[in-house]
RNA sequence: GCCCGGGUGGCGAAAUGGCAGACGCAAGGGACUUAAAAUCCCUUGGGAGGCAACUCCCGUGCGGGUUCGACUCCCGCCCCGGGUACCA
């Protein structure tokens, strides 16, 4: 082949992709009639936050890894539905906005454009017509809508709860600002707390549906053992100590078998009955004690030395299996949102009631002897399972697990007792004191309370102004719009006020992959019919940095809108798989590390379709890799070598080898496309060009018939390539719309395969044989072989392993 | 500390418990060329031996174990990346 190279037209990657971007949006080859598809396939992939930096390779990556699959499923015959939007609320679009000096009102929309055009050149399968941005008040209705349904529901409720507080930049900060205890603008200043009422969602009342419905899901292991641990399930018991000044204490333990050990009772410092038992000589301390602790930054509460502070209140509870008196304490350490607020100490078998032992000299009681190690003492605290109680009553020589439900039936009997099982997940706070957000649609009037925006009023817009920069207050700056705030009460008519908090950007997100379908939709947030043909999404890809957080609020509105009827099913994901992250240099990309791979360049400078398929050639989709341009050359020198061979394609049918090939080629790269292994397709791929191109070059031209299966498989990969090498192949509908290859598992056989002979496990010999052969011929032709020879000769062979088609092991 | 990943040539990596290093990059050699680029062909884990076809030994973070056979499974560590933060 290519004795001419030059009578042949060259691959020019930019002139074919700028001529099929343009012929999909023509041809409207992307769309799908979303009414009336037969096989409807949703294919998601996570929709991007439009910063002002554009597109990064980390993007790409994702939404590339995404659009394969929902190729892929395109030609294996199913309406794939794959839309995209821009999650465009946020904090870091108003920081952004307040940096550069450009409200967000003008920023986001120059953003999507950016993205909306750099997307385009990536050569995603998207339905351009569906296209949402979660700042659009027809999308934020519903946003609220959503929130009114939770609200009447009784899932939406205030409360007074701690937000993070920068001192330096004088604004309340989400989570995600706050990095180790530090603020993320200010990395010297340690974040504080105050205490706000503020909005949640009662996320825990779906604990225990959230993480039954996961063992339902195909979704990465990894992600699911994120959500499961965020769940946090844990079963125990609620133990009871009263106080002789009445106000008992519920206690939340695991090991109420360890109850006999309890040698004191600590409070958080904020629980509710520290008032009413604190001891008349000890107000003064534990008042300090309590302001000082409200004062502490995060990074010392939270984050810093697990140093054990705290202070006797002066009064005594009855620990219940022991009867004895036992002091009460108040101590950081306890935090007012787990549990009850309230623990038993067991010095002898906590680390850190250990710790508050050593630190303030109180007792320890041995209760569990653990089964091995030395006999005693043992050395505590000992805080595992194996064991048997001690110092308990007539519950010692009880192994651990059994004095559990012992000796909490035994206190049940009291009433000093009940099983308990606590989750760590917390209800979700999606108040925010911002402006860049939709207003949460509440109304409170002196005399009718908290009441809900009608629906007819919908959307609350959120109010233009240039004054929205989050001042000490750290109240909203919605809050300083009067003329916005003050409103008519929508019940009485009376005057009443507008909530001044925006939502949580995660809650816009929780919900995006419900309005996709229905975006043409005016008068309801998704259409009945449309979410039953395409809803649950079937298959969802994007980061783990997105594990716990959004997944979990995406399941939990998903759940909360099924029980209240608005949709028939529970979960919205059926298949999740999470991507790898792009790093580079062995470091995650920043702006502050000056690490960013900006994919413009490479797409400039090498086509989308290399681009793409090198971004996949990297490494295991699922695992990600390090981006280094260098290896880029090899995929734009498979294509140009796919490319020549289109060239040279002819009728003549190939031999049984080449054929061979492709069949076992086909059977490869769909395998992996299922399971996201795009770096071994492309690898199988190669093998099979390389072979052809030999063949080609003992031959004459190389077989149409073997080449088009090959730009079929191609196709997801590098779209605009394939278009282009299939219609120089003769073909004038889109390639998307041909059939994925059927493999044919007799072609795909092979005929001969080298069988490896071992001796003792070590490979001595390889020998051609026929493929299928017995055990018997195949260990006569072993032990026929010279090289093999050499190594049993004169020794019996003792044993004989044989794996059919593989190897034939010999043991002298 | 805990929970997830991960550790294999110069580099990115591949391998249902069955030939370690497929595929690609880089490097070296050769062909073509006035020359270079591009393209094509060959070599390429380390070591030892041989004129040679080739042969042998070592080798998947470390130490043990299971097995005819271990990158893969089990036990105990070390290192790197990510998440999390006193969750009773």
């Amino acid at each position: 082949m290519s004795e001419s190279p030059t009578d042949r037209p060259a691959y020019d990657p930019q002139a074919v992709e700028a001529k099929w971007r343009q012929r999909w949006e023509a041809r409207g080859t992307n769309r799908v009639d979303l009414e009336r598809a037969a096989r409807p396939f949703y294919n998601l992939m996570m929709f991007p936050y439009p910063s002002a930096e554009g597109l990064h390779v980390g993007n790409v990556f994702a939404f590339v890894g995404s659009d394969i699959y929902g190729r892929y499923r395109r030609l294996a015959g199913a309406d794939v539905f794959e839309p995209i939007g821009f999650d465009a609320f946020g904090i870091h679009s108003e920081n952004y906005a307040l940096k550069v000096n450009l409200h967000p009102a003008a920023l986001i929309p120059r953003n999507i454009a950016r993205f909306r055009e750099q997307l385009r050149r990536v050569g995603l399968m998207v339905n351009w017509d569906h296209e949402l941005s979660t700042t659009d008040p027809a999308y934020y209705k519903w946003t609220q809508w959503i929130f009114l349904q939770l609200f009447k529901a009784g899932l939406a409720y205030r409360k007074q709860a701690p937000v993070n507080w920068c001192p330096e930049c004088k604004t309340v900060l989400a989570n995600e600002q706050v990095i180790d205890g530090y603020c993320e603008r200010h990395p010297d200043t340690a974040v504080t707390q105050r205490t706000l009422e503020q909005w949640f969602f009662a996320i825990t009342k779906y604990a225990q549906r959230l993480l039954e419905n996961l063992e339902t899901l195909d979704w990465s292991d990894s992600t699911r053992t994120a959500q499961r641990n965020w769940i946090g399930r844990s079963e125990g018991a609620e133990l009871v100590f009263t106080t002789p000044v009445g106000g008992s204490i519920r206690v939340f333990t695991t090991r109420p078998d360890t109850v006999f050990g309890a040698t004191w009772v600590v409070l958080a410092p904020e629980h509710p009955l520290v008032d009413q038992l604190t001891a008349a000589e000890c107000r003064a301390d534990v008042n300090a004690y309590r302001r000082r602790v409200q004062q502490m930054d995060i990074v010392s509460r939270k984050v810093g030395t697990k140093e054990k502070t705290g202070v006797f209140i002066g009064a005594y509870a009855r620990n219940p299996a022991t009867g004895e008196s036992v002091p009460i304490w108040i101590a950081d350490y306890v935090l007012m949102e787990y549990g009850t607020g309230a623990i038993m100490a067991v010095p002898g078998h906590d680390e850190r009631d250990y710790e508050f032992a050593q630190a303030f000299r109180l007792p320890i009681v041995q209760v569990v002897q653990p089964t091995d190690g030395p006999a005693s003492p043992a050395p505590l605290p000992y805080t595992g399972w194996d064991g048997r109680l001690i110092n308990s009553a007539r519950f010692d020589g009880m192994p651990c697990r059994e004095a559990v439900g012992a000796v909490t039936r035994w206190l049940e009997g009291k009433e000093l007792a009940r099983g308990e099982v606590q989750y760590r997940l917390h209800d979700w706070c999606i108040s925010r004191q911002r402006y860049w957000g939709p207003p949460i649609p509440i109304i409170y009037c002196d005399a009718c309370g908290a009441v809900p925006v009608p629906d007819r009023d919908l959307p609350v817009v959120l109010p233009a102004t240039d004054d929205y920069r989050p001042d000490e207050s750290g109240i909203s700056p919605l809050a300083r719009l009067e003329d916005w705030y003050r409103v008519p009460c929508p019940q009485c008519g009376g005057p009443a006020r507008r909530e001044t908090d925006v939502s949580d950007t995660f809650l816009d997100s929780a919900w995006y992959f419900l309005r996709y379908p229905s975006t043409a939709v005016g008068d309801r947030a998704f259409d009945p019919e449309l979410t039953r043909t395409w809803l649950p999404v079937n298959s969802y890809i994007g980061g783990n940095e997105h594990a716990v957080l959004h997944l979990m609020y995406a399941r939990f509105i998903t759940l909360a809108l099924h029980d209240l009827g608005h949709l028939p099913f529970e979960e919205p994901f059926t298949r999740f798989r999470a991507h790898g992250t792009i790093v580079k240099d062995g470091a995650k990309m920043s702006k502050s590390r000056g690490n960013v791979v900006v994919p413009d360049e490479h797409i400039a400078r090498w086509g989308a379709d290399t681009f793409r398929m090198y971004l996949m050639f990297l490494g295991p989709y699922q695992e990600g890799g390090d981006f280094r341009d260098e290896g880029i050359s090899g995929i734009r020198r498979f294509l140009e070598r796919v490319w020549g061979l289109v060239q040279d394609a002819d009728g003549n049918s190939g031999d049984e080898a080449a054929s061979r090939k492709l069949h076992q080629t086909i059977r490869k790269v769909g395998g992996d496309l299922e399971e996201l292994r795009y770096n071994t397709a492309i690898a199988a791929m190669m093998e099979c060009v390389n072979l052809l191109r030999k063949e080609g070059q003992e031959g004459q031209g190389v077989p149409r018939a073997l080449i088009e299966p090959l730009v079929v498989l191609l196709a997801p990969f590098a779209p605009h390539f394939a278009e282009e090498c299939w219609e120089r192949l003769g073909h004038a509908g889109s390639v998307f719309d041909a059939p994925w290859p059927a493999f044919d598992a007799a072609l795909a056989r092979d005929v001969e395969i080298e069988l490896v002979v071992q001796v003792n496990g070590k490979v001595r010999g390889r020998v051609p044989v026929p493929a299928g052969i017995a055990e018997a011929d195949a260990v006569a032709q072993a032990t026929a072989d010279p090289a093999v020879r050499k190594f049993i000769d004169g020794k019996e062979i003792r044993k004989v392993i044989f794996v059919k088609d593989r190897l034939v092991n010999l043991v002298v």
